[in-house]
DNA sequence: CTCTTTCAATCGC
DNA sequence: GGCGATTGAAAGA
């Protein structure tokens, strides 16, 4: 708790109000600091990234060391969605997601990914640790997290927009990145599809490197206009966990009579959508 | 009922 | 290796 020392000041061009307490005389030589603190001693670096309706933030906020234990603890306790929750159809064909996916996050929180409702699994020590610091350094608080797992650089996410209307009005989404680095890729939504490249004063794509220990804010209205993906990297071998925090304000219906919500999971199929032999 | 949005693989350059 | 264009059924507003 008191190993991320920080202390509330308000820091122009800082997309919260927190920051680190400066201990400049803790690199002394001869008396190296117990290793819990060294490896915590980081002040974050906040780079604005800003366009015309899109508003991010990027700062590295855990050191290597820490990054390095919460990734290896992450791989070892992770247990990703399987089966029908891990399947997509496009343009008529069915096909695994070209990564893995996991949501963990506050009991009776729903949470809609391309047609099917998952529930989080409930928070893990890892996780909430993550979540902390997050809460640390932007100021801003989560219940929920969609985890993206991408083995090499062949796994990828297409373009897409994270859907704000399940989320608290005007709330920011927070990607915390570990393992292998990876671009990241931002392009406006005027600048998609067919014909885009003879269209005069059109956005051009932002391109970014998430980092180990990597967090990116995207603040209100990005994701109404910008569009995101993680393209395809041939060249990177080892794999990546993509941690996306959001405050959702989506629990499950019922709360009529403040009963309980039984844990549908999966949900009770009221449409034939997860079966592609049926046509 | 109509209209909009969404997903990933494949192919050509 | 990377990028743009192309492929449609299903869901939700």
């Amino acid at each position: 708790m008191d190993k991320f020392a920080i202390k509330k000041r308000k820091v122009p061009g800082k997309p919260g109000e927190l920051r680190e307490r400066r201990g400049g005389r803790r690199r002394r030589t001869g008396t190296p600091p117990p290793l819990t603190l060294l490896s915590t001693d980081v002040r974050p670096v906040w780079r604005h990234v800003a366009a015309e309706g899109l508003d991010c933030d990027y700062a590295v906020i855990f050191t290597r060391s820490e990054a390095d234990d919460i990734f290896l603890r992450l791989e070892e306790e992770l247990e990703y969605f399987s089966g029908d929750l891990s399947r997509v159809q496009v343009y008529g064909k069915w096909y695994q997601i070209p990564r893995k996916q996991v949501a963990h996050g506050d009991p009776r929180l729903t949470y809609k990914y391309s047609g099917v409702t998952l529930s989080p699994k409930p928070w893990l020590p890892v996780l909430e640790r993550i979540r902390e610091r997050v809460r640390e350094t932007t100021g801003h608080v989560f219940n929920f997290v969609l985890i993206n797992r991408y083995q090499d650089g062949k796994d990828h996410i297409g373009e897409h927009r994270d859907d704000e209307r399940e989320l608290e009005q005007g709330s920011p989404i927070a990607s915390v990145s570990f393992g292998a680095s990876r671009d990241f890729v931002f392009r406006h939504g005027s600048a998609r599809g067919g014909g885009s490249r003879r269209r005069q004063g059109r956005l051009e794509p932002i391109k970014l490197l998430l980092e180990h220990g990597g967090l990116l804010l995207m603040n209100h209205p990005t994701n109404v206009h910008w569009y995101h993906s993680l393209p395809v990297r041939k060249r990177v071998l080892a794999p990546r966990v993509n941690l996306t925090f959001a405050r959702s304000c989506v629990s499950a219906r019922i709360d009529r009579d403040g009963r309980p919500p039984l844990q549908s999971f999966p949900p009770p199929a009221r449409t034939k959508s997860l079966h592609s032999g049926q046509r």
